[in-house]
DNA sequence: CTGTTAGCGCGTTCAC
DNA sequence: GTGAACGCGCTAACAG
């Protein structure tokens, strides 16, 4: 609704330099085969000038737009913020930039999100998870754009995979828990529905403990917000149930600090009387009392490698196409023996 | 790298459709005035060859790209993530774009990034705070590009403001905690560099309490990253110091966790020896022990006003250029009275 | 209501 | 090493 075109344009920049237009574009492209001093001449020009070239121009012309489109559940979950923070870092440094998009978990939301992308021009597009629209795959195939699915490590033959083994995670945690003794176990998963993540990381938990031998009787499983109020609220339910586990796998660390609160506001002590286990470990795994025991999701390093990725020669990229990031767990004091058998530190992937 | 021109282009559709390529641009652009029934076939026609327009193109023809850019300091904190995501929510509704970018609180490098939104043809940007650097402002006048302050209620003549007055913020700590009886004070403010939010609200806190008859030797400021960390080893400072303050205002959530922290591992009483208050109202304010008395800031309200703004006409604009939200005090556990002084609910603003 | 004409600002052939 | 000419895909004017 606004830009008058009073703006500078190369022509005026040539005209002011005492060259051909084709002499500045290519000054702006850093051909080499250009004279030392036209080349001053013209970016003196430009300086002067205030000239700002036109990306549009740029991009209709040579079909680069030096720009990615990121589609992400929400940016208000830090874990979700923290990788496109990292993602737009490094992009950012190579002068591409980023246009966010948020699909509050709606794969169809997504699928709108992502025409408007390709619309815009975008080179390649960061999805999170391996669950999508068969349209927006195909969209994305059908117009060569590359894209990348982080926080998962399923690859498809076309897309890359930058992220983690969420069915490993789960497993990892089923394994500490039963490791430490117990027996009679809850799940607190983030809500499942299209979010693949969060389902594979139940899916791993209770295959463990399936492995493990334990029955499915022992095992109570709901579903929470990403709120501290949802932990709160599932915690109930679970302790107050049929089954009260001694030790309980959360979606989310936002979700066991949820668990937690509420266990302070019944008096159950944690973790003599109920072990909480968390997931991501966010800054608040340090907050809570006591302090979480979780696995570390590596955000951060998922945006830079997603950003190294794109901005990779495709030859480059077949090397990078499926990147496994390890899970780290990380022990801390809400976890605890159910019966006096030692903890021990346990590291998988 | 990338992106075959196999795509199908208006010309195409035109063709299919059996007519001209100016009218199924109307179609596209929703002009009124064309025929129910050409209208349909070209619908039906670009949807069977799958056609998406060519933004670029349409951006170097129309001037207008349908996008804005955002420079914020920092993803990872929720603070501004949160604003985002909801300026981005409601821009997208009508299918406007956001590019992204990150400062790290750095106003040179702002104006880097500005620079390349200028040139991606962003049609508005959002800033962050009210200190910039001249040339970026001057930049954005002279394209005619909007702009927006956020976190600030200081307009500029031709810049709009959405925010709320952070000395008014600092002023209200600071009379809440006198109120209580505070006479021996601390202020862990973040880091004030380039931070003119940060800066006001400790110089409102500070003018606050001259005002209120205190004297300088009662005060000891330090500075912090927005980290527990940081907090933490703030406290310290003060707390080991010279002065031991009785109350301390923190300019962030994080920090007063972290100092709330270190009160805890040195066995400090909160808020029987010291009042520790908050800034933000993030979630974590209520995952600390205490929780946390803070201030409310507005973030999801700011990206969602700032969009509106946005997405008006430059006439409703000028009834919108300036918006002072309001902030609320949250009081929670984590102050109280130095004496036996009733503490008081205190509303500003 | 619809078609025709003419560029938007730039990068890319080609010649020279 | 440099310039001239063309056109990327689309929409704004203008006719009709």
């Amino acid at each position: 609704m606004d830009n008058d075109r009073t703006d500078t344009k190369l022509v005026d920049v040539a005209r002011l330099a005492g060259c051909s237009p084709a002499t500045v574009s290519r000054v702006l492209n850093n051909n080499p085969k250009v004279d030392v001093k036209v080349r001053d001449r013209v970016v003196k020009a430009a300086a002067q000038l205030g000239y700002v070239p036109n990306g549009s121009a740029r991009a209709l012309r040579s079909t680069k737009t030096r720009t990615v489109g990121a589609i992400i559940p929400t940016l208000d979950h830090a874990i979700y913020a923290t990788m496109v923070n990292s993602l737009q870092a490094r992009l950012s440094e190579k002068d591409v930039s980023v246009i966010i998009n948020t699909s509050m978990y709606d794969i169809d939301i997504e699928f709108e999100q992502a025409k408007l992308l390709v619309e815009r021009g975008v080179e390649s597009v960061v999805l999170v998870g391996s669950v999508h629209r068969p349209e927006t795959l195909a969209m994305l195939e059908q117009r060569n754009i590359a894209y990348v699915f982080t926080y998962t490590s399923l690859a498809t033959d076309i897309g890359a995979a930058i992220g983690f083994d969420n069915v490993k995670a789960g497993a990892m945690a089923a394994r500490y828990l039963v490791d430490l003794g117990h027996t009679q176990l809850g799940m607190i998963a983030g809500i499942t529905e299209n979010n693949d993540r969060a389902s594979a990381r139940r899916d791993g938990f209770l295959g463990e403990l399936k492995r493990q031998g334990l029955a499915n009787d022992n095992i109570t499983v709901t579903e929470s917000a990403y709120k501290i109020e949802g932990g709160r609220d599932s915690m109930r339910k679970l302790m107050t149930g049929p089954n009260p586990p001694s030790a309980v796998f959360c979606g989310s660390d936002i979700i066991a600090a949820g668990a937690i609160k509420y266990c302070h506001a019944e008096g159950i002590r944690v973790p003599e009387d109920v072990s909480v286990f968390g997931f991501d470990n966010l800054e608040i795994a340090e907050l809570t009392h006591p302090e979480l025991t979780t696995i570390e999701v590596p955000a951060r390093d998922m945006g830079t490698i997603a950003a190294e990725y794109l901005l990779a020669t495709p030859l480059q990229r077949q090397h990078m196409r499926q990147r496994e990031l390890s899970l780290k767990l990380v022990v801390r004091a809400s976890t605890a023996p159910r019966k006096p058998i030692e903890a021990q530190r346990c590291s998988f992937s």
